[in-house]
DNA sequence: GTCTATATGTGGATAGAC
DNA sequence: GTCTATCCACATATAGAC
């Protein structure tokens, strides 16, 4: 629910833009979401930049407390990387969606170099955490096979981004679960 | 080398799209590219809808034909997931661009019916070459620790757009190897 | 097949009143 | 903070001459 016409815009623009991409939404778009005149859009995000760079650093901000939250209570690996994977499974909606950071990628050219650099900021983050995430279950032996926690945590982030790219593409949740399907299975 | 307008645009178009995603590129800059003015663009293509099919249905031709060439040279499963895999590393284009399926996924809402369905007919063309690899790396013992091809194939192909997502998005070529470490390792 | 010229809509963005 | 009104650039697309 949120309280103020800035946090509607974003929630807006998120939603939009993980559905259609950076250049696949318009204010006259978020206008008519909002529920204001598309002139009142840019009291609160000048141009449109300025809008991407905000939606960019709320997601960051966001998936890193979501890290936290899960570190915070799932002591076991398979737990944090399955909790993990249930994020982005909520985040693709069933093939309607993508998560922020796959939809700004493909949009790349159309972005201000703060945004660029906020994307990649943000997957060092997501690869750092999954990094510690196959680490510990090496050790507590509740991820099977990891002899090589670095090269699990670069490979998981595309695979979780490609298997939501897969169901945007037919709109078909199946397609999200299927290639993630071996990973799960050396989950106990 | 086209040796026709209607090639050159299909080539431009694809460069464009691959790297703009659908959304960012407008038949002033085909125009601008191939030589021509941007009207003459409609006497091949009446209207941009046209041109997705053609590009997809282009793409999905030149994939089959790929699959059919690897198969022909190379008797080994590991060198046929690996030339498949330098398929996509060429097309990636050092992270200046991704394949067209990935590209098109993103860009869903903007694109006809037929293109939807002609990706929707690629994803399993490739799907299915993949599930016979692993089956073959199975039996001939050239990829370890084949369970599941199946669901190995399932996953494969998320993974190869993920990792050209991810090298897109900071056009940085270590983030499209650093994924498949693992699935190369297991080739020998 | 390609051109000029043009139609029509929509994009992001600004000025200034309330 | 939101509005109306407007600007200008650019989008896709068409008509008709060459």
């Amino acid at each position: 629910m949120p309280v103020n016409t800035k946090t509607a815009l974003l929630n807006s623009a998120e939603r939009a833009a993980r559905s259609r991409g950076f250049d696949g939404f318009s204010y006259a778009d978020l206008a008519a979401d909002v529920g204001i005149r598309k002139a009142s859009i840019h009291h609160h995000f000048p141009a449109k930049a300025d809008l991407a760079v905000a939606l960019m650093e709320r997601y960051h901000d966001r998936l890193g407390a979501a890290c936290d939250d899960i570190d915070g209570k799932e002591p076991r690996a398979s737990a944090r990387l399955s909790a993990m994977i249930d994020v982005y499974r909520r985040a693709h909606d069933g093939g309607k969606s993508l998560c922020l950071c796959a939809a700004f990628s493909t949009s790349r050219e159309s972005l201000p170099e703060p945004v660029i650099q906020c994307i990649s900021r943000f997957r060092s983050m997501m690869v750092a955490w999954f990094a510690s995430v196959f680490e510990l279950g090496r050790a507590d032996g509740s991820i099977a096979d990891v002899h090589d926690p670095a090269h699990e945590a670069a490979a998981i982030l595309p695979l979780l981004e490609g298997a939501q790219l897969a169901a945007r593409a037919e709109e078909n949740p199946e397609l999200f679960e299927k290639p993630l399907h071996l990973m799960l299975q050396r989950m106990r």
